[in-house]
RNA sequence: GGCCCCAUCGUCUAGCCCGGUCUAGGACGCAUCGUUCUCAGCGAUGAUACACCGGUUCAAAUCCGGUUGGGGCUACCA
């Protein structure tokens, strides 16, 4: 296990509670999980509740929820008791509203030493700032008008009761650099960086102030976040070197893009991770989708357990190009995941969706469940296709004339098949009527008669499913047992002569 | 507009750092064939990509510069 410097490896996913999680937010969690777990490391979870006005109530169980779904279990973080939130670790509290007086105290503190400074401008003026620097072709851009105000001019603003901000005095030479894990050096010129606020008159910080104490004091050694954060990294390691502390490592990882190109927003991906669930996706495929976005393991294997996943994660390998969402690949990974199941482990995961399509109720029969879900098992993508898929099974289908009839078959000559096989049926026991018999019975029939198997498996099949598309005619009479079975060939018969 | 990031098949990507082994590999999707009564599955085959222009070099997908294109940021949002 590679080690970073002295210290265990830490990260943390610090995700806003804006909303359902969706999956651009697993993936980041995913990302730092898979990071922490490779090397040995602790994985936190920490909620971003710094904006009011976006906080959505319930996104915090909404996420807390899919991570252990998703089996990320957090070593620290906050957890939820009914309402009440407490913290499990002893870096804490995890909610960043539950830190306001550590933030005014580092804000005060870079205030005291002349690298921060109240601002007093308000809303209008800013705005009025705004858009005189866009008519004259500059770079909006705070223009330091309270930068240099001086303890009397704060005090008489103060006392008149204006509201106030604090602001990053950000250095007007220089330069920043970092060296991105995943993209290498990057630099930036720091007098082209803005006076960034730090602490908002609601007296909630902002993101960069919250971020970078947080990080420190929770002694997060890696930040892996999105490729959106590159341009406000400056700004954090100007806190760091006006704190006197050592900057975490970052790895920007590249956005995922929507179809046209773009960020993907939350009505792009129009469900959240949660949503991929109930739409019939499972776990395994879902995470090892998420993870293929922006990161390839060595070599061409693509299918991967959570273990494998953790076994190879490596930020070395993450692409740096952004990745359009399409979910093709889900499909697959899903019918992979999927057909590996057992028949009774389908059935049982298949069986809560088929139950909430009120499809079947929770009193039917588990054995009886098994065999009908297995006849789809290889043909679907997702859970939620099953029902659809095998209901044929419980209702007798009336399939018309012409399906029964294969290719050019005449009905006569269909009529005449499935008679002939009526008998070969019947004359098979309850206790043996199972595939191996119906075939080797059905085929033999068929190579006396000396016709073609079409004419005689395809009319059946139809009688029985009422598809032209569906599993096999000995699968499912085998599945639908004897008197089932010919009580329909019986109906198709009539149909037929109609 | 400014700053920053990025650029290989339709999509996810390997290769790029350490130039030749790349007439560019894999996967998804697509097409065809095989198995087969149908569909699915499985197996095989196939089509499709180094954005462009210069430079360096005996040799460039790989290094350098520019162009174009895409993306991000440019809030008292994260």
């Amino acid at each position: 296990m590679p080690v970073f410097g002295k210290n265990k490896v830490r990260v943390r996913f610090a995700p806003s509670p804006t909303g359902e999680m969706h999956l651009g937010g697993l993936r980041m969690a995913l990302n730092n999980y898979l990071f922490a777990k490779h090397n040995g490391g602790e994985f936190l979870l920490r909620i971003e509740d710094t904006d009011q006005a976006r906080f959505v109530p319930g996104s915090m169980r909404n996420i807390i929820e899919t991570l252990k779904w998703a089996g990320m279990d957090y070593d620290e973080g906050p957890v939820l008791n009914g309402d009440v939130v407490t913290d499990k670790g002893d870096h804490g509290p995890y909610l960043q509203s539950r830190r306001l007086d550590i933030y005014k105290k580092y804000a005060d503190e870079l205030v005291a030493n002349g690298h921060a400074y109240p601002c007093f401008c308000n809303a209008e003026r800013l705005e009025q700032m705004r858009h005189e620097q866009e008519l004259r072709k500059e770079p909006p851009r705070y223009d330091g008008l309270c930068r240099n105000l001086s303890a009397a001019e704060i005090a008489a603003k103060r006392a008149a009761g204006v509201r106030e901000v604090i602001r990053l005095k950000m250095p007007q030479e220089g330069t920043s650099k970092f060296t991105d894990l995943v993209r290498g050096e990057i630099e930036f010129e720091n007098k082209l960086i803005d006076d960034q606020v730090l602490m908002k008159s609601d007296c909630f910080p902002t993101y960069h102030l919250a971020v970078v104490v947080d990080d420190h004091l929770m002694e997060i050694t890696h930040v892996i976040r999105g490729e959106e954060w590159i341009s406000s990294t400056p700004k954090h390691l100007a806190l760091y070197s006006f704190f006197g502390w050592k900057p975490t490592e970052y790895a920007h990882m590249p956005l995922i893009l929507k179809a046209g190109g773009g960020k993907l927003s939350k009505r792009d991906l129009a469900t959240s991770a949660m949503g991929y669930i109930a739409e019939g996706y499972s776990k395994e495929a879902l995470l090892n989708f998420v993870a293929l976005l922006g990161w390839h393991p060595k070599g061409d294997k693509e299918q991967m357990t959570i273990g494998e996943m953790i076994e190879n994660f490596d930020l070395a390998q993450v692409n740096k190009a952004g990745a359009i969402f399409t979910t093709d690949k889900l499909d697959w990974l899903n019918g992979l995941y999927i057909r590996s199941l057992s028949h009774e482990e389908f059935s049982k995961q298949a069986r809560p969706f088929l139950e909430k399509a009120e499809f079947i109720d929770a009193a039917f029969p588990e054995d009886k469940l098994i065999k009908y879900a297995a006849l789809e098992q290889a043909r679907i993508k997702k859970f939620t296709e099953l029902a659809p898929a095998i209901e044929f099974m419980f209702k007798a289908p009336l399939p018309d004339k012409t399906i029964i009839c294969w290719k050019k078959q005449e009905p006569a000559n269909a009529v005449k098949n499935l008679e002939a096989v009526l008998p070969v049926i019947d004359n098979i026991s309850e206790k043996e009527f199972n595939v191996q018999a119906l075939e080797a019975a059905i085929k033999a029939l068929i190579a006396s008669a000396g016709t073609s198997v079409g004419e005689t498996l395809w009319p059946m099949r139809v009688a029985l499913s009422g598809r032209a598309a569906s599993p096999g005619p000995f699968d499912i009479a085998a599945a639908l047992g004897k008197n089932e079975t010919m009580s329909r060939l019986q109906t198709a018969i009539k149909i037929l002569r109609t």
